[in-house]
This record gives structure tokens, sequence and C-alpha cells, in this order.
DNA sequence: AAAGGCTGGTTAAATCATGTTAATTTTTGT
DNA sequence: ACAAAAATTAACATGATTTAACCAGCCTTT
């Protein structure tokens, strides 16, 4: 992963836009959204790695936020930023639910330790984070590297990086669900009616290089994604 | 399965909020009802993992939302949070029972905790979750994976996903009832008018594909559901 | 056993998701 | 800046699922 995506949400624009900056600084890739509506719909659309989620928010507060959110995605950390007035039990709840808080005023740097603990302790158990390399699957060998498909008894076939993209992560569930939006948001980086599309048209493409072997397939799981199936181990 | 749901059932807005939340940031799925009538008909609707009923509540209590939901489904566990106050023996004859209770004021921790212990003890021992494959009954065999269905000396026969999740869920009842209601929340996740009526179209697809083998029928248990009989045994 | 209500069966139409191919735009390599 | 390759967009085709409309059978009541 090159580096880690966060989702900002706060709406007090100074703040907002200072968090922004110092994240920026520090190598991280941002996303600051101004209302919980927002945020809830660009978490749709894109990948994030972490949440940041002022609690005290318009259109939708924090806490909604990360319930809606829940809903789709039981894994993305979430840390609340609230405001010292808190009831403490609500804050205990969170604490203990595996994402985090942290009470205004805070030290830019004391924010800074939690989201790197955070995702050190989260990016050990992610299983999306492989660095497999090869992958055999029916009689074909796929070098995701290199970015070629080959067979014995067939010309080998050099495929383009999103073309390689897609077949990884089908491989990287093999005779499992591959969730569309997840695919999309991690091949394209945002779930869109065009980037679907397109991914269709990949699908596509995989499909005819895949059909000489009728023991490897590339299922449709209606309204919710694609599965490659095969009898044979994988590699 | 995807994630548990865990139907709340607490008329406290505040209580019922933070346990709703914390559930939720815990990854369980909830739902949130504010009185026992309103309960009973969401657990008539949606399949839960597992309840959690405040004893005390307005329109029907939590022993009496017990008692009905127990006349239909004897094993999803219920979990009640009492008053201190409750008598000891109420108490006792539902601990005993197979269901918990907790009593207020408790820690969110202690909750969590009780019901991890519950959901790992009824997982093990649920035959919904079944994670057979492949099914044979009369002269067909039922890849589910693949989602195909084959007869000696007849075409294959490719199933979309609905035809499969169908197909299975009668299978791994082969020669016993398939509730209407239960199927319609597993596969459609609500029981509804439209899903029912969706439901039976998918009975008269299969009934189609099904009928070149007079040993094997789909029959209708009238007002209550379906059942797949076959004389040979199933594999 | 006839009537009426309710449940399920059947088929077709409507809607929405995906498949396919080609045209267009963008990116890359030179 | 150009040609080639890759990726996206467009346009159209097919397929899956839901909704609708209507019919048939079961079950209860009388």
């Amino acid at each position: 992963m090159a580096s880690f995506k966060i989702l900002l949400v706060e709406d007090d624009l100074n703040l907002g836009q200072i968090l922004n900056e110092y994240l920026t600084v520090k190598g991280y890739e941002t996303k600051l959204c101004r209302d919980g509506d927002e945020g809830v719909k660009a978490f749709k659309r894109e990948a994030f790695d972490l949440c940041l989620f002022d609690v005290m928010l318009p259109k939708k507060d924090g806490f909604s936020m990360a319930k809606e959110i829940r809903r789709e995605d039981k894994v993305t950390p979430i840390i609340f930023l609230t405001a010292k007035s808190m009831k403490e039990d609500t804050i205990e709840g969170f604490k203990i639910g595996g994402d985090d808080y942290i009470t205004k005023p805070f030290s830019m740097e004391e924010l800074l330790l939690r989201i790197q603990a955070i995702l050190r302790r989260t990016a050990e158990k992610n299983p999306q984070i492989s660095d497999q390399k090869i992958f055999e699957f029916g009689s074909f060998k796929f070098d995701y590297d290199k970015q070629i498909l080959s067979r014995p008894g067939s010309e080998e076939v050099r495929l383009t990086s999103k073309e390689s993209e897609l077949l990884r992560l089908l491989c990287l569930h093999v005779n499992q669900p591959l969730d569309r939006s997840t695919a999309l948001k991690i091949i394209w980086r945002d779930d869109s009616y065009f980037n679907a599309r397109s991914m269709d048209v990949y699908i596509a493409k995989l499909r005819k290089m895949l059909k000489d072997d009728e023991s490897v397939q590339i299922i449709t799981i209606h309204g919710s994604g694609f599965k490659l199936i095969t009898e044979g181990q994988i590699a």
C-alpha cells in the first residue's frame, strides 16, 4: 500500500485546515469533509484506512456516521474527536470498542501517535495487504509483477496493469466472493458509475482469457460481485 | 455468515442509543426497538442471531416477548436486561432456559463478553451455517459454488445467484420442511410481501428445472413453506 | 358442498444490473 | 509531437430480479 488514506470530518474550518495540513505533511493522504452526510458519502465512494470524526457535526454526528459505516465495513478504525463535556460512559463504550477517541483540545502529536498505533495494529491483520506475486489456478499461472498469464501449450498473454490488478484481487479471493464496491475502491480508488462500467469491461476481458480452461470461471453474484472459482488448489 | 445481527429492545432512549452505538462499533448489525410490540414485529420480519431485551418495557415486557418468540423459534438466544430489584427466582427460570440475563447497571464490557460467549456457543451447533458446496439428489448434482445444476444425459444448467441460494436452502433441508419465512429472511434479508412473491417465482423456476426427474419434487406445505423430496440419499 | 378469503402458481412486463463491442479519450514511449 | 497502447465512455444487448396481474387451489365457515 502506497500511503495511508485518512477520512477527516470536521466542521470547524480552522481546525479542519490545520489537521488536514498536518496529516498531509506527515505523509498521509487525506480527504476533508465538512459534515456527516458528506463524510459518509465519501466513505462509500473511496477506500480509507482510517477515519477521524468530530462527534459534533452538522447533518449527521460522528457516532451516527460510525453506525452507518459499520453496516458495511466492520474493520476500518475510527477515531472520534470529542468535546470534554461528553458523558464518560458514552465515551467508554467507544474506547473499548476497538476504536479510539481523543478529547479536545488535544496536541497534534498525541493525535499522530494514536493514528500510528492504530494503523500499526490493524495493518498486521489486514488480509487485503498481501504481497503474493504468483498465483496458480486451474492450468494457469499468473505472475502479477510481470503481468503475465500463461498456460502450458498456449502463448503467454501480457496483461495490462488494470487487468492484472483485477485478476490479482480475484485470485486473492479465490472461491469466495469479491465485492464490486471493494474492488472498485481498491483498484479504481473510487466506486462510481463509470468505474463500475469499466470494471465490467475488464471482467469481460479476463473471462475471454480464461475461457480455454473450463475448470476456471469468473461467476457473477448478482447485485454483489464476482467470484473466481477453480477446483485445483491455488499456489 | 457476514456478521451477527442483534435485536435490541430498550425503551430508555439514552441507554438504547448507547447500546446501539456500542454494538454497532463492535461490528454487530443491530436493530433498536422501543417497545415490546415493535420488537416482536421486527423479529418476525427479519432474521436475528441474538436478542437483547429490557425486561421492563411499554406495550409488552421482555419476558412476554420471549414467550411469544419461543412459540416459533426455540433457538435464537435471548439476553434480558433486568433491574436489580427483580426477584431472584423469576430470573433463575430464564437463566436455566438456556438464555442469559444481566443486571443493570452493567458494564459494556461485561455485556459484550456475554454476547460473545453465547454467540460462540450457538454458532457451533447452528445447522444453518453449513458450508456444504455440492449436493446430489435424485439424478441431479448441484454445485452451489459454481451455480450449476447437472444431470447425466442433459445439458448443464447455469443457475443465477438467487436460484442457487434457494436451491441450496432446500437441499440443506431435504425431505424436511423449509419454512417460507426462514428462507425469505435468509435469502432476501426480509420477509415482506413482494419478496415472498419473488420467492414463489423462483420456486416455479426451480420446479421447471427439476421436472425431468420424477423422483425429485418441491412440494408445497400450505401456509408454512416448501419441502424438497427425494428418494435417493443426499451427498 | 358452496362461498369467500387467503395462499400460492404462472406468466408477462417493468426495472435494474451486467455483458459486449466499438468509439473516444488519455497516457505512454519514443 | 507522434504513434501505439491502455483506459474510459458510449451505445446497445442480454440477463436477473422484482413487480404486477390474474388464476387456481386450499381451507374455513356456514
